[in-house]
DNA sequence: GGAACGCTGTACCGTATGTTACGTATTTTG
DNA sequence: CAAAATACGTAACATACGGTACAGCGTTCC
């Protein structure tokens, strides 16, 4: 059953031309907005052609534009007299058309329920109040975390550095670390041994260690100065790193927010280099 | 302070005549509908003649009826893409302990709500149906998600590679690219040069390309195959990538389920190795 | 490799739309 | 009560909007 014209448009999108595709993919877009201006707006916006937008409204089945567009009205009108049809949408957004989606929405929830927000602003303090340097590195799944990380706190302060490669470079490293250091660590199942070691051996030389982990907790913890512990299950063949991704989001603007005063001469100093 | 032309017109329709003031109240019963539709009709509703809505919208201060239907359409592109604003009282928010959580699962159901099954499906088709390469490469900020995304892809099937460094290493890489290859792409604001030269470059060769990109739509979307809108906007001073992450697990967990008849035997042989 | 097909954009056309001028009705004020 | 001012609608106008014909191009299928 197909309900609203959104829907009937990705159920045919497979079967348009490249330059009406164009046209629909910029709709859905930001759905309905674009199909509610004149014609030439559209096809500016989709990067093709006044009649490709035709054609593609002609192909949805309407008669001609107008009727389309007040097709369009009908159904924002429906929308916004009841909102909660919105979220109550049974076809698509409801709970179980995605049980990815709902697995990962529970998981951050979950994942927040255990995060105090102290914890959070402490974790922030420890990465923007320290003198010293940061230091990030994950497994094999969640380097990339660490990386996004690192591209953050990078531009908003210096001695921020992203550890990549092979142990043996890694290893290196650690004579650069200290007391006033700090180690971000990823590393959620299974648990990768090197990064244990590296880990261990960073907190002998008393380097601070953020360890984000999974519900079950690597081992890197017994070492660790601060632990999130974030939930990975998903109805999936993989773990999720999703909630740990949020976290990082959230921890990033937090010490951005921290280092405003400081920190907005530096973004205003990169800003100028380019 | 007045924001909204809502306002703005309770605020002024005492002081209007007659037929402007009917104009005023049909615009509000169903506010902002009317005010979409051609001045016609809008007269007919309201039972005055054209003239005297188009005296109404300029004593609103506008120069002339499109303008004023712009402003009604951005009002209205404001409202629905932060269905929070409408759902959530702002001033109670008490379940919303960090305003940052809050943003990021709107963000994954906005964009899980423009992003139907059959649209995953068909990508998670492209990705798993090739005979060719995969290729993924990102921004500078949402290059992690590419390395994560291929972190996995690489192990449920070969001939998947993550482009990474310098521009130039990249287009040499081109050279291997033909039309059963797949370019996985992701580019969210400020859209890098570099990003959408190489994909045009792709793109001519016959690559097809998946896009992860924002709701304003990378100039590579007139290139892609598929696009994958995510919502970014959060309370913070960076753009939140988290909605796209999702939909990159989400990818993955179909590709894999895609993948494991034929993949199981792959993932044994790799079990095997370890 | 050639031919047929389908897709896309340019250029043009008719028309519906927003806009304005003007005359009439209605209200307001002295 | 008269006269002026304001408000409103009818009708004519110009613009720009949606719509169409056609040619070029790429793609696919013999």
């Amino acid at each position: 059953m197909i309900s609203s014209i959104a829907e009937l448009i990705s159920d045919r999108i497979g079967t348009m031309p490249a330059g009406e595709r164009r046209a629909a993919q910029t709709l859905i877009a930001n759905y309905p907005l674009t199909g509610l201006k004149t014609v030439a707006e559209f096809s500016s916006a989709a990067g093709v052609s006044s009649p490709t937008i035709l054609r593609f409204v002609a192909r949805l089945g309407f008669q001609n534009y107008p009727e389309f567009q007040a097709a369009l009205q009908d159904e924002l009108a429906a929308q916004l007299q009841s909102p909660a049809s919105r979220t109550l949408n049974p076809s698509s957004a409801a709970g179980a058309a995605s049980p990815m989606l709902e697995a990962t929405l529970d998981n951050m929830r979950e994942t927040f329920r255990h995060l105090s927000e102290k914890q959070i602003d402490d974790i922030a303090a420890t990465l923007a109040g320290r003198r010293g340097k940061t230091f990030l590195i994950g497994g094999r799944f969640t380097d990339p975390l660490a990386r996004y990380m690192a591209a953050h706190l990078a531009i908003i302060q210096p001695d921020v550095h992203h550890l990549a490669g092979q142990e043996s470079i890694w290893r290196d490293r650690l004579i650069d670390m200290g007391k006033r250091d700090v180690l971000v660590t990823f590393d959620i199942r299974r648990y990768q041994e090197s990064l244990i070691r590296f880990a261990e051996k960073a907190h002998e030389r008393g380097v601070q260690i953020v360890l984000f982990t999974d519900q079950w907790l690597s081992p890197i913890a017994r070492f660790a100065r601060h632990v999130i512990a974030g939930r990975t299950a998903v109805p999936s063949a993989w773990d999720s790193s999703a909630a740990l991704f949020v976290v990082a989001e959230t921890l990033i603007g937090a010490v951005t927010r921290r280092l405003e005063a400081e920190g907005a001469r530096r973004i205003r100093d990169l800003e100028s280099l380019r």
